[in-house]
DNA sequence: TAAATTAGCTTACATATGTACGCTCAATTA
DNA sequence: TAATTGAGCGTACATATGTAAGCTAATTTA
């Protein structure tokens, strides 16, 4: 990459760091001002338009990047719990740290996730989407689903994984750590009801043999 | 109520009404403007003040308004469930009703509980807990569950029915019924997780008597 | 080396916003 | 009836925003 690829990549980088810094309990991305980011980055107001279309093309960057982020954060986490122990208890607890080192990048997803734009309600979605996706194929695996189940199973975590993180934002540690016992509480609810639903699902097929 | 304070409270409806109906899927709260609040419920922008302090005030009386009509057009559905069906189903579909009719109040809902503002994410919170806490009284009295697993299971049953609404409020009608069937899945398996896990608990105690 | 490209800059403008100030006049109170 | 109150209005201003137009100078290409 030649000298000036560099930089211009360099400043598009500056760009969405800024932006991504400018999020916060108070600040959502549609409250960011192109002027402002661009000054954050370093550049003329206009300079901007070198890199992106408009703010919308940078935000959509940033929903990619924050789920993407995510994930292979989460990734990790599973890792981890191979190792043994509880999946529930170790996936939920990634799920804090992951939470408390990157809380902008949940930022966005989460409340675009809600937001005015058709555009980025459909690029989170598409995010989730991974995520489901990705615990369904786990459940399916190791725990001998029957794949609908497994799928209605997978929503029914990622969702209630996910509006934890949303109060989460607005605590200190210590009530986050009472917050996470009570989504371990709620995510053990949904497996031993899936389990419950596997096991009544199974004994009516025998029957029918 | 003299003929000066009637025309007040008109004026104020106007405001709050023009308000919600600006409300869209394009359109969150905290995108109005004050100025064409007032555009559109009939009075000088300089007026408003006269009825809100500022637009949080007159956001923190949507979400209050919002919240109250929701619950009251739950506990409706609630009382038509007791006439006989299964509470899940005519709970699920009454929401959906509810959410065709009123699709901006649950927007407002939505949305500001992961908006920027402190108090409005507060708000919101306080109305979910009023569902949260009547569901629990209803999960104790007609299921016989421990406290602690019934208010979880409130909570986890609140969070999925919310989370389906805000991708309900995207759908056409026959999408929506799909979402429903989905939803409906599951609050089964939530209810079955709980009832199982109450059984083991059940079990327990007999062991230490 | 000469020509072409392009990231970034400066200047400029039209627009929308919140809100301060002071007036009017109909309703209320005394 | 005379005095007070207050909902609503018009005018005005400071401020922030997105972005169009055209220039500069350094890098890249030929």
């Amino acid at each position: 990459m030649g000298v000036r690829a560099q930089q211009k990549e360099k400043t598009r980088r500056a760009l969405v760091d800024a932006a991504f810094n400018q999020l916060s309990a108070e600040r959502s991305f549609s409250s960011l001002s192109l002027r402002e980011v661009a000054r954050e980055a370093g550049i003329a107001p206009t300079s901007f338009y070198r890199h992106f279309k408009d703010m919308n093309e940078l935000g959509l960057t940033m929903v990619d990047e924050g789920g993407l982020t995510l994930r292979q954060m989460m990734r990790k986490g599973r890792q981890r719990a191979e190792a043994g122990g509880s999946v529930i208890r170790i996936s939920v607890d990634t799920f804090m740290e992951v939470l408390e080192s990157n809380p902008n990048v949940f930022r966005i997803l989460l409340h675009e996730r809600s937001g005015t734009s058709a555009a980025f309600r459909a690029a989170v979605e598409r995010e989730i989407e991974h995520f489901i996706s990705e615990l369904t194929h786990y459940t399916e695996a190791h725990a001998n689903r029957h794949p609908t189940l497994a799928r209605a199973q997978a929503e029914a975590l990622v969702t209630l994984v996910f509006n934890a993180g949303a109060s989460a934002l607005d605590l200190k540690r210590s009530e986050r750590k009472q917050l996470a016992d009570q989504l371990v509480l709620h995510l053990r609810i949904v497996a031993t009801g899936a389990e419950a639903l596997q096991h009544k699902m199974d004994l009516k097929a025998e029957r029918h043999v």
